[in-house]
DNA sequence: GGCACATTTCCTGTTT
DNA sequence: GAAACAGGAAATGTGC
C-alpha cells in the first residue's frame, strides 16, 4: 500500500518528486550518492536556505542531506542491502576536549568499492556542508547570545540547550523502533521525535522553543519514516527561518513568517526546494531503514563537545591555533587539493595546536603525515606569508593615508600652527611625525590602541574593542605584538625550549616573528588582526575616521551621505546575497575570489532603475557607473584569460567590502576617500 | 548658493 | 552586426 503522506507529491515542484520516487538519485558531482543506501542516522538536519555565496549552501541533494546530518553531529549510517552496517565516525579528543569525527571503522560492506567511495565523499560534503551552515549561522545574532554555554559556543544551534526543536507526536502509528532510536538520543538530536504521553489525533506537533519563546505547530498524522524526516526538514526551515530573521540578511530573504501560515514552508515550498526534495528522495527508500534493526548500543550519542569549527582557524593567526584550529586548516587543505578525508591521517595532528605546528619543519611535517605532509607544509608557508602580505597591505595603506594626511596639514597649516599637527599625530596615533614621513612601518594595532585611549575622541571605541579580543597596552607608545596575548606562548620561548619539543631549532617563529625561509618579515599581528568580520571593519573604520577628523580640526570632512540607500556596487553585492537575484540575475563565478557575472543585465539594470526611481535606466548607463568603480578599487578588472566568460563579469577589489569578510577595506576606503 | 559626491546621460571608439 | 566594454565629458540629484 502507498504511503499517505503529509507532503503532497503534485503540490511541490522538486524534480525529485516530480518523476515517481528515484530509487537511485545521481548527484554532482561525483555521481556518488545513493539515497537508497545512505541516509542519516537521526533526523537532525540542518535546513538551508536558498542563501547565496559565502552564507550557506545553495542546494541540498542527497548530500546535503548528509552534510547535513553530519554538520548538526549526527552520526551516519551506511546500511547496504542485506542490513549489513556500516559505521563511520569517531572521537579524537585532544587534551583540551575537543575532538573530530573521521571513520575509523568499517564493517563488512556490500559493494566494497562503492561504499567506500560514498563515505569519503559523503564525509567531504559533509564538512562542507558544515563550514557552510555554521557559516551562515554563525551571521546570526540568535547564535551570539551571552547565554552561550562556553563550551558550545559556535556550534550550531540545535547543539544549545535553549534551542532545541522538537517533534512530539501523540500518534499511535509511529514505529516502535524509530521511537526508540530518536528518544534514546533525544538530548543530542538535533530534532527528535518524541511520542506524546495522551495519544490521541495522530498528530504531532513542532515545538520551536527559542530562549522564552515557544512557537508551536501543529501538523497532520505521521505514518511513515518519511514524514519524521519530512517534519524534520520543516523544523530546519524552521531554523533557517529563525537565523535569518534575526540575522544581517534578513532583507534579502524571500521567506516565510511563522505569523503568516501561507508562506509557512507547507504553503510554499518553491522556497526551500531543497528541504521539500527530502521526502522525494527518502520515499526511494526502504522505509524500515531507519535504524530500527540496530542495536543502539552500538550507536553512542556524540557527546556534546565534539563540534569543531572549521571556518574558525580563518580569522586567526596560526599561532593562536588551537589543536581544533589546525585540524580545521587541514581539512581545508584537503578539501581543496581533493584529498580523501580517509587518506589524511588527522590523528596525528590531534595534540598540534598553532604554536608547535609553526615550530615543525618539513619532516616533521612529512613524519606524521608521509603522504601529504609536504603539501601541508607548504600550505602552512603559502598562508604565513598570504597572512603577512595582508597584514602588510593594511599597515601600509594606514601609513600612507597618515603620511597624505599630514603632507596636506602640513602645507595647510605651514603659517598658522606646526605644532598642532605633531600634537595631533602624536596625540591620537602615538607615532611621530618623523615617523610618519619616513615612511617607518607603524603596527597597525597602535591605531587602534592609541585611538581607543584618547579619551576626546567623539567616538568612544574603547568598549567595542575587548569584545574583539584586542588587548590594550597601557602605553600607547610603539606596540610589541608579543604584549597582547592573552597567554604566554610558546612564540616567547627560546630556541632552545623549541629544540627540547621538536628537536629543532630552525622553526617557523624565532623570537616572535615567522621566519619564512630565510627571510625574516613582519612580526605576526595578534589575534585580533587577523578578526575579519564586518564589526571589527566598522571599529577600524571608524577608528581612522575618528583620527581623521581629529587631524582635520581645522576642516573637518565629513562622509558623504549623497546616495539614498545603498550604492550601486552594494546593490550588487547584496543582490548576490538574495536567492531572488542570485543566481537568476547575478551569480558568483568564484566567490572566493569575488568574481561573479550579470545573467539578466537589463533585468538588472530594471532593478537598479526601481531602486533609484529612475525608469530609464538601462545596462549601459549601469555598467558605465560600474565601471567608474575601477578607478576606486571597488571593482577590478577580471583577466581575458579564458578562466571567466568575457562579458558581463566583474570582480570586488579591495575596497569593497561585505561581499567578503575582510580586514583591510576599511581602510582602504578611506584611502581613496 | 556652492560644493562634493555618486551616479546618470550621452557619446565615440574598440573588442568580443 | 550585435552586444558588451572602455572611458571622456557634461549633467543631475542629493545632502551638507
Amino acid at each position: 500500500m502507498k504511503k499517505q503522506s503529509i507532503w503532497n507529491e503534485n503540490k511541490y515542484n522538486c524534480p525529485a518528486i516530480a518523476a515517481s520516487p528515484p530509487k537511485i538519485i545521481k548527484s554532482s558531482p561525483d555521481n556518488l550518492i545513493d539515497p537508497g543506501s545512505f541516509i542519516p542516522s537521526r533526523f537532525s538536519i540542518i535546513g538551508s536556505n536558498n542563501i547565496s555565496g559565502d552564507v550557506t549552501s545553495s542546494a541540498i541533494p542527497a548530500k546535503y542531506l548528509l552534510a547535513a546530518a553530519f554538520a548538526s553531529n549526527s552520526q551516519i549510517a551506511n546500511i547496504p542491502q542485506g542490513n549489513s552496517l556500516n559505521v563511520f565516525k569517531s572521537l579524537t579528543s585532544d587534551s583540551i576536549g575537543s575532538s573530530i569525527q573521521q571513520p575509523i571503522s568499517t564493517f563488512s560492506l556490500n559493494g566494497c568499492q562503492q561504499t567506500s567511495n560514498l563515505l569519503q565523499h559523503t564525509i567531504n560534503n559533509s564538512l562542507q556542508g558544515k563550514t557552510q551552515t555554521t557559516n551562515f549561522l554563525a551571521n546570526s545574532p540568535l547564535f551570539q547570545t551571552s547565554s552561550l554555554d562556553q563550551t558550545t559556543n559556535n556550534l550550531l544551534l540545535p547543539r544549545l540547550g535553549t534551542n532545541n526543536f522538537t517533534i512530539s507526536s501523540s500518534g499511535q502509528q509511529l514505529n516502535q523502533n524509530l521511537i526508540d532510536d530518536t528518544i534514546s538520543s533525544s538530548n543530542n538530536s538535533a530534532f527528535s521525535v518524541i511520542p506524546n504521553s495522551t495519544p490521541s489525533n495522530n498528530k504531532y506537533t513542532l515545538t520551536n522553543t527559542i530562549g522564552a519563546n515557544t512557537l508551536s505547530n501543529n501538523c497532520s498524522s505521521i505514518t511513515s519514516n518519511s514524514d519524521i524526516v519530512s517534519a524534520a526538514s520543516m523544523a530546519a526551515a524552521l531554523v533557517a527561518d529563525k537565523a535569518l530573521n534575526s540575522s544581517p540578511f534578513q532583507n534579502q530573504r524571500n521567506s516565510f513568517s511563522l505569523d503568516n501560515p501561507m508562506q509557512s514552508p507547507l504553503n510554499n515550498p518553491s522556497l526551500y526546494p531543497q528541504l521539500f526534495c527530502l521526502q522525494g528522495l527518502l520515499d526511494g527508500i526502504n522505509t524500515n531503514i531507519l535504524r530500527s534493526h540496530m542495536n543502539t548500543s552500538q550507536y553512542k550519542p556524540i557527546p556534546n563537545n565534539t563540534h569543531v569549527d572549521l571556518t574558525r582557524f580563518r580569522y586567526k593567526s596560526p599561532k593562536d591555533w588551537t589543536a581544533d584550529d589546525v585540524l580545521a586548516w587541514m581539512i581545508d587543505v584537503a578539501k581543496r587539493h581533493n584529498i580523501g578525508m580517509e587518506r589524511f591521517d588527522l590523528t596525528q595532528f590531534a595534540t598540534i595546536n598553532g604554536n608547535l605546528l609553526l615550530m615543525m619543519q618539513e619532516e616533521h611535517f612529512i613524519e606524521r603525515e608521509p603522504t601529504h605532509g609536504k603539501l601541508l607544509y607548504q600550505e602552512l608557508l603559502h598562508l604565513i606569508s598570504e597572512t603577512n602580505n595582508n597584514y602588510k597591505k593594511v599597515e601600509e595603506s594606514a601609513v600612507s593615508y597618515l603620511v597624505q594626511r599630514l603632507k596636506e596639514e602640513e602645507t595647510r597649516s605651514k603659517n598658522t600652527n606646526n605644532l598642532l599637527v605633531t600634537q595631533t599625530l602624536d596625540n591620537n596615533f602615538g607615532i611621530s611625525r618623523n615617523q610618519v614621513l619616513a615612511g617607518k612601518a607603524i603596527p597597525f594595532q597602535s591605531l587602534l590602541n592609541a585611538s581607543s585611549q584618547d579619551t576626546n575622541s567623539q567616538m568612544n571605541i574603547s568598549n567595542s574593542i575587548p569584545s574583539l579580543g584586542i588587548h590594550q597596552t597601557p602605553n600607547n607608545s610603539h606596540l610589541n605584538y608579543s604584549n597582547h596575548e592573552k597567554t604566554p606562548s610558546i612564540i616567547k620561548t627560546s630556541p632552545h625550549s623549541i629544540d627540547k619539543k621538536l628537536n629543532k631549532t630552525d622553526s617557523l617563529i624565532v623570537n616572535g616573528s615567522f621566519n619564512l625561509q630565510n627571510n625574516p618579515i613582519h612580526p605576526s599581528p595578534s589575534t585580533s588582526s587577523f578578526i575579519s568580520n564586518q564589526n571589527n571593519e566598522q571599529i577600524i573604520e571608524r577608528t581612522v575616521n575618528t583620527n581623521i577628523q581629529k587631524s582635520k580640526e581645522i576642516k573637518p570632512r565629513k562622509r558623504s551621505q549623497h546616495t539614498k540607500g545603498n550604492k550601486l556596487w552594494e546593490f550588487i553585492r547584496d543582490a548576490l546575497r538574495d536567492p531572488i537575484t542570485n543566481p537568476s540575475i547575478v551569480k558568483w563565478e568564484d566567490p572566493h575570489q569575488g568574481v561573479f557575472r550579470i545573467i539578466e543585465s537589463e533585468k538588472l539594470a530594471r532593478l537598479w532603475g526601481e531602486k533609484k526611481n529612475n525608469q530609464k535606466m538601462t545596462y549601459e548607463k549601469l555598467s558605465r557607473a560600474m565601471r567608474t568603480y575601477y578607478e576606486k578599487q571597488i571593482l577590478v578588472p577580471v583577466p581575458k584569460t579564458g578562466l571567466y566568460p568575457k562579458k558581463l563579469v566583474y570582480k570586488f577589489g579591495p575596497c569593497a567590502f561585505g561581499w567578503k569578510t575582510d580586514m583591510c577595506s576599511g581602510i582602504l576606503k578611506r584611502n581613496y576617500e
